[in-house]
DNA sequence: TTGCCGATTACCT
DNA sequence: GGTAATCGGCAAC
């Protein structure tokens, strides 16, 4: 395994969230916890021309402020109440660009992820953007963190996926307010790993 | 300072 | 397939 170097980060944020499919997300609580997951779904937000993006016109608030960070750094925000997102920033300072991932196929750290999740279900443990971060233990201490050290790291091995298996599809759960921006075809999956 | 709403999930029918 | 749970961000007042 090897983390991924800045170069990835600075792509073209669609072509980050195609390559981030099948690369691995670490997070190294402490020295006797560890939690890995292969990345199966993500989905991509265009900053500046995104309405669905919060830092759409590139507007700046403290929330968004990590979006403006150099690509390789995490953006976790809190939502409805109960949920994190996990994110990944892309481009340079001024393209507040980022992918959520949405799902992981978790491999190492099951035991306790099904302890944080409180459910023995393999499939459930990590197959929504909140329910990655519950089982990763991952909360807004780990926003705004550098991917390229731990605790948080996204690392690649020698998985490769088919292109056949890749569907893409529009995004899941925007607002009116995206108006027609719900619409772009920016959710990544790999099927062999998602049922529904 | 207030009030609405959300890049979700679990649970019920 | 529908809905409650639950609270911070943000825009408007």
């Amino acid at each position: 395994m090897r983390i991924l170097p800045a170069d990835f980060y600075f792509q073209d944020t669609v072509e980050v969230s195609r390559q981030l499919l099948g690369k691995l997300l670490v997070h190294e609580k402490n020295e006797k916890q560890i939690y890995i997951g292969r990345i199966v779904e993500t989905e991509a937000y265009l900053g500046n021309e995104d309405p669905a993006c919060h830092s759409y016109g590139l507007r700046r608030t403290p929330r968004v402020e990590t979006m403006y960070l150099p690509g390789g750094h995490s953006y976790v925000y809190f939502i409805y109440g109960m949920y994190f997102c996990f994110n990944v920033v892309t481009g340079d300072e001024h393209t507040p660009e980022a992918v959520l991932v949405r799902a992981v196929h978790p491999l190492t750290g099951l035991k306790e992820m099904q302890n944080n999740r409180n459910t023995s279900s393999l499939k459930k443990l990590a197959d929504g953007p909140g329910k990655l971060c519950q089982a990763f233990e991952i909360n807004s201490s780990h926003n705004g963190l550098s991917l390229f050290k731990p605790p948080l790291t996204v690392q690649e091995d020698e998985f490769i996926w088919q292109e056949n298996d890749l569907e893409i599809s529009e995004r899941i759960g925007l607002g009116s307010s995206a108006g027609d921006s719900c619409h772009w075809p920016l959710r990544f999956r790999l099927k062999s790993f998602v049922s529904n």
